[in-house]
DNA sequence: AATCTAATTGAAAACATTTTTCAATAAGGA
DNA sequence: TCCTTATTGAAAAATGTTTTCAATTAGATT
């Protein structure tokens, strides 16, 4: 997907600090924190402020193309995220983090929950956490 | 439940700060966040540092009686928990959270994405949000 | 290519939140 | 009642986020 073409359609400009956090997100395999992202940049020589990463995820996320990933051991991090609906797993060890689609499992669930409780169920939140394959042969493998 | 026995079943001591924001968290509808338990106590005459409400929160996450809500709209917040897998509804209009019960749709569907990613699934998170049946009224039954 | 204009940026300051430190306090067993 | 040690509170430090505003720059216009 080509977020910096979107960013243009949209009718946002495509300054130089928005592109290297997207370039820096889309090579990313794990949530990255403001912070995170403004090193990385400034290690790379891209003179960029704080400031503008958080404005830069700000954007992205209300045009969708950013998630929040949550991971109980870290602060909350961004991904880019492919539309529609998808999820993140995260590993417990390494922290990567992959999309997973959302289905009808899920609706099932909201559905009943709707019977329950009677509200009027508009969006979720649902992350998994886990190991990786790499990670549970890490954790059996290694091993003492 | 019996909050403040299991914390000294656990070898926990009863201290004042701790059934204060206990009993405030039983009372509430809604998720708090720190901040808003420590002044909520202020104004009750209760003398307690909000350092205490931190420590306390933590103390009783680590024991699994406290979830932490999060809602786009706010900070996250606090809210005691049953035991066992629940999980959190919570209206975007008045904040109003409550609990429901996981079940085998959530099972199935972790499954499915064991199978497709081979991670090891291990914990989740889930959070269903929308309108409670008061705010839908408000939203529709208030209108132009 | 040069000009223009408004969106965007960066640096600093303000603000907010969370954690650490350490002496004083108090819970609960002896 | 005394004693031990977990717990507290206040202040400071650390960390994270938002606001402000003059300077810059992307991209449309000419």
């Amino acid at each position: 997907m080509d977020y910096k073409a979107i960013l243009s359609q949209k009718g946002h400009r495509l300054s130089e600090p928005r592109k290297q956090v997207i370039e820096l997100l889309q090579q990313s395999k794990v949530a990255l924190t403001p912070q995170q992202i403004h090193q990385a940049l400034q290690q790379k020589n891209c003179k960029l402020g704080l400031v503008s990463v958080y404005r830069t995820l700000e954007l992205l996320t209300e045009l969708g193309l950013v998630t929040v990933v949550y991971d109980p051991q870290l602060n909350p991090g961004y991904m880019l995220s492919t539309l529609g609906h998808h999820h993140h797993i995260v590993c417990q060890g390494c922290h990567k983090a992959f999309e997973f689609a959302g289905s009808n499992d899920i609706d099932q669930l909201i559905k009943r929950v709707e019977k329950e409780t009677s509200f009027q169920v508009s969006d979720h939140l649902l992350q998994l956490f886990g190991l990786c394959p790499d990670c549970q042969q890490k954790a059996t493998g290694g091993g003492f």
